[in-house]
DNA sequence: CCGCCGATCTTT
DNA sequence: AAGATCGGCGGG
């Protein structure tokens, strides 16, 4: 990968992002996970995000869970093993992107709803052109799979390191010391549970629209 | 900045 | 018929 960059980042690359996370890192509920996915790096080729804000949902025991009523042909891989990706369509049009947690099995993810670039700028503007700043590029979990180019295809990507197109890393950035949480956003069911996490001040985190 | 609304397709 | 959403448009 040839890479000499911008202002966005380091200049070596997806290397400087550290290792991939190990499949132990995963194998726990979503809820322990979550917050410490903060300030993790997703790698998809020459593009990188830190991670900002993100949501749990817990399987067949949160009914905001696409897998509260059983496995169907769309959630299929939040079954599966923790580590992998689990992509779905969103009103159509969109792809949402989640980490899937706990043990096979046990439907726990966790959603990814928004980054900060850290690395690939310029293919992170060309795959986001509707963005009128660099703070809107990955500003919501829609945003995030469209500036990454993730779409149905990277449906059940390992992120642990043996798919050759995505990996969670390290990053290098500690667990943040100022996190805040509240109510999952355009969930209607499960409203009292807060389940969502992001860096307190972090100007890459969506805002919250309520659901219609 | 904020609120409304349509696009588009999977699942119920 | 209802969503784990987004962008364009109108108003303040």
């Amino acid at each position: 990968m040839s890479r000499r960059s911008g202002s966005a980042a380091g200049s070596t690359g997806g290397s400087a992002c550290g290792p991939a996370l190990p499949r132990s890192f995963f194998a726990r509920d979503s809820l322990e996970v979550a917050p410490e996915l903060l300030n993790k790096v997703l790698v998809a080729g020459e593009r990188a995000l830190r991670i900002v804000e993100v949501e749990a949902y817990r399987g067949q025991e949160d009914p905001a869970s696409h897998a509260y009523r059983g496995p169907t042909r769309r959630n299929a891989t939040m079954f599966g093993r923790p580590g992998l990706l689990y992509v779905y369509r969103s009103y159509g049009l969109h792809f949402c992107a989640n980490v899937v947690c706990g043990t096979e099995g046990v439907a726990v993810a966790v959603l990814l709803r928004a980054g900060a670039p850290v690395w690939g700028l310029p293919a992170l503007r060309a795959a986001r052109p509707t963005a009128r700043t660099d703070t809107d590029l990955a500003r919501g979990p829609g945003r995030l799979c469209q500036a990454l180019g993730i779409d149905l295809s990277y449906d059940g990507a390992d992120l642990t390191g043996s798919d050759g197109r995505l990996r969670l890393a390290e990053g290098g950035w500690p667990v943040p010391s100022r996190l805040e949480r509240g109510p999952r956003v355009g969930v209607s069911a499960a409203a009292d549970r807060h389940w969502r996490w992001w860096i307190a001040g972090d100007p890459h985190v969506s805002r919250a629209r309520p659901a219609r």
